[in-house]
DNA sequence: AGGTTACTTTCGAAAGC
DNA sequence: GCTTTAAAAAGTAACCT
């Protein structure tokens, strides 16, 4: 009846209502990280089928948003890191990590996990490398991947290792500290993936 | 059959009661160290050093144990706190039944281990694989129904199980999956 | 550069918010 | 869902010398 009709408008209207207000949040956050639209668009399907399946309960929209982007991001191969998510919301890193786990399983993405080579183009063009030291670096992750070299390993500081390798071969040297900071990772972090991957690819870098 | 002996139980987690009810704040005067904050945990907290384990004692006489890494551990552990409780002119059972409710463990595959191959043959569906988050993959066993952690040393944890032979049976099931796609 | 500590993940019980 | 306990795995981070 009339108290019915009610409940349902009410119910729509909250429902529409919060689904604008993530689609603009989505909008915001992904406009802060220059996500282009084509990946906006994969983010918007996705949060649209996290509220089909009621994953917003006990969640934060601004949690499921800043989910639906980052695996928006891993299946579209330019993956960001949670820390760049995180530093547009208010959500901490691990609260988007495990909203984002959740959302594979029960959504049953199928994401395929993050490869270093994923993040190459965008660090280097971060720090401004030629297309030669790209080449470099993803001939050295191939070296890598198929040594069996990554398993376990952070896949970003994998590919700082590998970008800082390369800008030394092709004489266009970045600092540790440059590319620890476009990867989002320590420099003691990027020593020890150099040193193995040297190591262990027998790489030699100088000219 | 022996995978057992390679098998490291790392800690054990139980549960028992001792009373129907128990004061916290009496108790809490009687075991010296002891941590009680009922605003924090509604809990009482009480560290052993022998053997290395810490106990939970609630209100409603239930206790839990954990940290020991053998069931006569557990049982002393429990005895031992029995024993204060008693001295200290506080009732409490004699021969509380123990349930164990979660054991923890290592096995070791001695071999590197791909995970990223493993987390596409083992189906996508059934493991979570995220390096960036953490360096092990998480595989969820149906039967038995455990928990396995794999890392790229061939190191495995195993959690989840409340007897040894889910461990091994666990482990068994895993190490012939890998074999059987090769990955091991 | 090292070294130490600490945090990430998994699990379960307990009582209460 | 959170809070607290213990414990391992391996990687990364933070802080100190």
């Amino acid at each position: 009846r009339l108290r019915k009709w009610q409940k349902r408008i009410k119910v729509s209207n909250a429902a529409e209502r919060n689904l604008s207000q993530a689609l603009q949040e989505l909008e915001r956050m992904a406009s802060n990280l220059s996500i282009p639209n084509d990946v906006r668009e994969t983010s918007a399907v996705i949060y649209r089928k996290a509220v089909k399946q009621n994953m917003i309960r006990g969640r934060s929209i601004e949690g499921v948003v800043a989910g639906s982007i980052y695996a928006a991001c891993r299946i579209t191969n330019v993956p960001r890191t949670l820390d760049e998510i995180a530093s547009v919301t208010r959500v901490k890193k691990k609260e988007i990590g495990r909203t984002y786990r959740i959302m594979a399983r029960y959504l049953k993405l199928n994401i395929l996990p993050s490869k270093p080579d994923d993040y190459v183009n965008r660090f280097c063009s971060k720090l401004r490398l030629s297309m030669e030291a790209r080449k470099r670096a993803e001939e050295i992750l191939k070296m890598a991947i198929d040594n069996d070299l990554t398993s376990g390993k952070g896949p970003t500081g994998v590919a700082a290792a590998a970008i800082y390798i390369a800008s030394l071969i092709t004489g266009e040297r970045r600092t540790q500290r440059a590319i620890a900071e476009v990867a989002g990772v320590t420099e003691v972090t990027i020593r020890n993936r150099y040193k193995e991957l040297t190591e262990k690819l027998n790489l030699t870098i100088e000219e | 059959m022996s995978e057992m002996e390679k098998i490291t139980i790392e800690n054990i987690v139980a549960s028992t009661s001792l009373a129907e009810h128990l004061d916290l704040s009496r108790i809490a005067l009687a075991l010296e160290g002891s941590e009680y904050e009922p605003e924090q945990f509604p809990g009482l907290i009480y560290r052993l050093k022998d053997p290395k384990t810490a106990v939970l004692i609630f209100r409603s006489g239930k206790v839990n144990c954990t940290g020991a890494k053998n069931l006569e551990n557990v049982k002393k552990t429990i005895d031992i706190i029995i024993d204060k409780l008693k001295k200290a002119k506080i009732e409490v059972y004699d021969n509380p039944d123990i349930i164990v409710q979660n054991i923890v463990a290592v096995y070791d595959l001695e071999s590197d281990l791909n995970l990223t191959d493993i987390a596409m043959s083992l189906g996508l569906e059934n493991v979570e694989y995220e390096p960036e988050q953490f360096p092990g993959l998480v595989y969820r066993v149906e039967e038995p129904k455990v928990v396995l952690l794999l890392f790229g040393s061939g190191k495995v944890v195993c959690t989840g199980a409340k007897e040894e032979s889910e461990i091994e049976q666990a482990v068994i099931k895993v190490k012939k999956e890998l074999q059987k796609v090769g990955l091991i």
